[in-house]
DNA sequence: TCTCACACTTAAACTAGATTAAGAAATGGA
DNA sequence: TCCATTTCTTAATCTAGTTTAAGTGTGAGA
């Protein structure tokens, strides 16, 4: 719990009394790589921290191909906001990449804190508006019509990622083919040369 | 003022007490279309309510080309709530589409109704969670990678103005050219025969 | 009433990116 | 360690959507 209390300290300090009390409302997972901790028509329960690892949130369209929509490694909190908050069934999937270490706070424990414990009211405050300006950045970033612009904007806001994702992922991200972003790879190189 | 009341009440009623003090929080304004009540750049201070007309929410890519990112119209509240919570930049505009009459309130009026009526604030958080669904769901609808399917969930999304949106906003929503949604059109007319 | 700025359509030439296929490289599980 | 599966790359062919250009409304302001 140490490294989530760190995090969390580098914004505001916490009494023991605080920290005892939300160690108790929060628990400790290890997932393997390709689980899931949400799967699209339920409802998203957990709030999920990350330790270690990096999973993917990604949609399924009607000709069942997935496209992702956001990573989250190392220090990140990721859910499916709309659906904790409505408590409604979710149309997206959250599965980890690689073996995670995580902790996981369900909807009425967090809401607990939130009015409870002034700190971390203030601190998912930041987390969810951080949520929603990274979503609408998301947006924004596929204005830039060139799927080039997009590889090299991906690789601004995700530069520890960038080299530890397989391109596949890269590729459904930027919502390309795998093959076409080997192609700007190729071009990219040349250029630099 | 009424219209807004109407509007809230169907989900909440209403003290006196509590329309007075909401009415003394809001202002009316009448707006020509073509005029900004966001520009990016600016800090997003107000929140608007649109008793009658048509606004576009739009972003500008770096070669100067804008992209509507949501539509908004009658009963509907609108504003880029990333920098109305934060107080920062936005990299967005709110434009008129036609004439329109409009309420708005600033930010600390709306955090004093929040604090102070519980059903402000429990309205709110509905309005806020709807908005944070549409944008995602704006960033799902992009998965259908034909122009004709987005068109068509497009015309799900807003039956009411479909035809009273020029088809070069509706372009500019789709990511397409206005020609290319001619052609469209063409195409599903044929169909339809 | 005229006109000027916009909005809409059509069509021909062009391009970004998809699809298919096939071989090479890397990775993880037993 | 070796096999199986996944991942990456290249290249040829194909298509959805762009660009350019030209012609046709249409509504608001002088």
């Amino acid at each position: 719990m140490q490294v989530l209390f760190k995090d969390f300290e580098e914004i505001l300090p916490l009494t023991d009394h605080e920290k005892v009390l939300i160690e108790s409302k929060i628990s400790f997972q290890k997932i393997k790589r390709k689980s899931l901790v949400l799967k699209e028509g339920k409802v998203c329960k957990l709030y999920t921290y990350i330790q270690s690892g990096c999973f993917r949130m990604y949609g399924i369209d009607d000709k069942g191909f997935s496209h992702n929509i956001q990573f989250a490694a190392e220090g990140d909190w990721i859910a499916d906001i709309g659906s904790f908050y409505t408590q409604t069934a979710s149309k997206l999937n959250i599965e980890a990449i690689e073996d995670c270490e995580i902790y996981q706070i369900n909807q009425p424990d967090l809401y607990w804190l939130l009015e409870n414990l002034p700190k971390v009211n203030r601190m998912f405050k930041v987390i969810s508006e951080n949520n929603f300006v990274e979503i609408q950045n998301r947006v924004l970033q596929n204005f830039s019509s060139t799927a080039e612009q997009r590889y090299l904007s991906f690789l601004e806001q995700y530069p520890h990622l960038s080299s530890r994702l397989p391109n596949t992922q890269i590729a459904s991200y930027l919502g390309i083919t795998p093959e076409f972003l080997s192609k700007i790879r190729k071009g990219l190189t040349k250029k630099r040369l």
